[in-house]
RNA sequence: GGCGGCAUAGCCAAGCGGUAAGGCAGGAGCCUGCAACGUUCCCAUCCCUCGUUCAAAUCGAGGUGCCGCCUCCA
């Protein structure tokens, strides 16, 4: 294929392809790129994990490209389902709220996650949702109904349905909403012209404590209206008050592609008369835990909390990173486990490296364009980095990226065994920056180890035989001391007792190992303690 | 009923017209008292059928089998 193999090019929903990315900005130098975020009426789940990780993983690549990024993820605080869920814990919607909030941003944390630059909620946007409300009106695009709700008026909008069927062709367009009415299962509310139209704004009993007030009054009834945002509403009020009237890139999970995104861009798009209201549209397939579609009512709803207590965030990444980001992606015990057995391997070998965190500041790159500079001139079989951006760059190609990024690290513990330090540590670098720019986290590198004294203490005494004053010993000490027990037993061909002593190190955690050069170490967590 | 996606080694999974990435698991050798670590090597012709093409895992048609969306959901 005779394509440019430059730039970086991703999958549009809006047209159903990969297409090059080419931001609004003239300068080409700004992006302003929005992702749904969660509504926190619960703990986050596997798909908010894998979502925001896809998502953190294109900021990410976008910065590096050198790219001027304004990363908003929204927060919905109002909506039904926390409002059931704060009555039934008799707690208030606002508490709750915030107190997953918190929760969420924990588990992003501790995802490795990087914040965007603003988390705008809900409900500091009611004005402003109003406001685009009574636009809407005013254009033709919305209508007040006698309850005094408001919807949108689909049918002002001819290119209704151009997300999720991929096309600007509104004849085909109408034929597809046509089927879809045919369709749809029903539930007809009150007043509505179309039962594709959909609410902008809900009413509720007057003075109700989870309302605000609205311009539209129940009809015969009072001249105060009363009510709560409709569901898509909030998107396109923030996007409006926080980046304006259009942005770059609008991401999320596939489930919003319908009714969500659809809906969302219905009224952006009627309210500010521009279009596109997001030139690109992403999203990221879904997940299944053991082959199953992850959901309540399957019970196999996994939290991002109860996953974390067995695989660490760099494990669930590298599980992630090895899938598409646009596949449906199955969390299974197998999958994960070989991807723990992975960033095991990986991060030992990393973490007997001993490089501490100044050092490796000190080789991280900053832009692509300092990459690019650094290995121009070098064939592709050497330009590493440069091979890996380029897989990147084609729709984020993780997978392919992860397998530059493992052969780079094979030639790197080849040119280290043979002694080629210089290109061992060019080697190195071309690793640890590939693994930044895909999010993995190195604070594992720079963790010590703490020795459980008491435990070496009684192995000690025991092997020793005799009263020690060991306690006043460091265990180091103790453990050159148990080392040399072991080689006296190994000298005189005692392969048992050498043995024992060995399985009671395993058995405390330690790992005791033979060099090829005659020396013994002790290991903990791959982090050598003492050489003998 | 409408729309869409996926089927690649034991498992996970890229590739999307030019003769099968990578990982995990497994096997063999070197190293070793043994082990671990390290290292070298090995390990698929791409669900089926028929087409298009000099060339197909990759395109078309038809099967078969999974899955999703159309309702709140990342």
């Amino acid at each position: 294929m005779a394509e440019q193999a430059n730039g970086l090019r991703l999958f549009n929903t809006l047209q159903g392809q990969v297409e090059p990315f080419a931001p609004l900005d003239p300068d080409g130098k700004r992006v302003n790129m929005y992702v749904c975020g969660p509504t926190v009426y619960d703990d986050a789940h596997l798909g908010h994990a894998r979502c925001y990780i896809t998502w953190d993983v294109l900021y990410r690549f976008l910065t590096f490209l050198g790219y001027d990024v304004k990363y908003v993820r929204n927060v919905t605080d109002v909506d039904d389902k926390i409002l059931n869920r704060a009555k039934e814990r008799g707690e208030t919607p606002a508490e709750l709220a915030e107190r997953n909030y918190q929760s969420f941003t924990e588990d992003m944390a501790a995802l490795n996650v990087l914040p965007p630059d603003e988390e705008p909620r809900a409900t500091q946007y009611i004005r402003q949702m109003l406001d685009g409300i009574q636009v809407l009106i005013a254009k033709g695009a919305a209508y007040a109904t006698p309850d005094g709700s408001v919807y949108f008026r689909v049918a002002a909008k001819p290119d209704y349905g151009k997300l999720k069927y991929a096309t600007q062709d509104t004849a085909l367009l109408k034929k597809h909403l046509d089927d879809l009415k045919a369709g749809a299962r029903v539930e007809v509310e009150e007043g509505k012209e179309s039962p594709l139209d959909f609410a902008l704004w809900k009413a509720v009993p007057l003075e109700d404590p989870n309302g605000w007030e609205s311009p539209w009054p129940p009809t015969q009834e009072t001249s105060k209206g009363w009510g709560r945002p409709g569901w898509h509403m909030e998107c396109s009020a923030m996007n409006h008050a926080v980046f304006g009237e259009q942005i770059d890139i609008h991401a999320g999970g596939a489930d919003l592609i319908f009714p969500h995104h659809e809906n969302e861009i219905a009224q952006s798009e009627a309210w500010t008369g521009q279009q596109p209201f997001s030139k690109y549209w992403l999203h990221n397939g879904f997940v299944n835990v053991s082959g199953e579609k992850m959901s309540k009512s399957l019970g196999n709803f996994s939290t991002i909390k109860k996953v974390l207590a067995r695989y660490d965030a760099n494990t669930i990444r590298y599980f992630l990173l090895t899938n598409h980001y646009r596949m449906p992606v199955d969390f299974n015990d197998e999958a994960l486990q070989a991807a723990e057995n992975w960033v095991d391997k990986t991060f030992g070998k990393l973490k007997k490296l001993n490089i501490t965190r100044e050092e490796l500041n000190k080789v991280l790159f900053k832009t692509a364009a300092e990459v690019k500079a650094l290995e121009q001139g070098l064939n592709l079989e050497d330009s590493h980095f440069s091979e890996f951006l380029h897989l990147m760059e084609v729709d984020l190609n993780t997978a392919q990226g992860l397998a530059i990024l493992n052969r780079t690290f094979t030639k790197m513990q080849l040119a280290n065994a043979q002694g080629d330090y210089a290109r061992a540590m060019e080697l190195f670098q071309r690793v640890v920056n590939m693994m930044n720019v895909l999010g993995f986290s190195f604070e594992s590198l720079f963790e010590g180890v703490s020795l459980p004294a008491a435990e070496i203490h009684s192995l000690y005494a025991e092997l020793a035989g005799h009263q020690t004053n060991s306690a006043e010993q460091a265990p180091e000490t103790m453990l050159e001391e148990i080392v040399t027990m072991r080689r006296e037993a190994k000298a005189s061909k005692n392969w048992a007792q050498a043995d024992a002593i060995r399985k009671q190190l395993t058995d405390i955690g330690l790992q005791i190992l033979d060099n090829k050069d005659g020396t013994t170490t002790v290991e903990k967590d791959g982090l050598e303690i003492v050489r003998v």
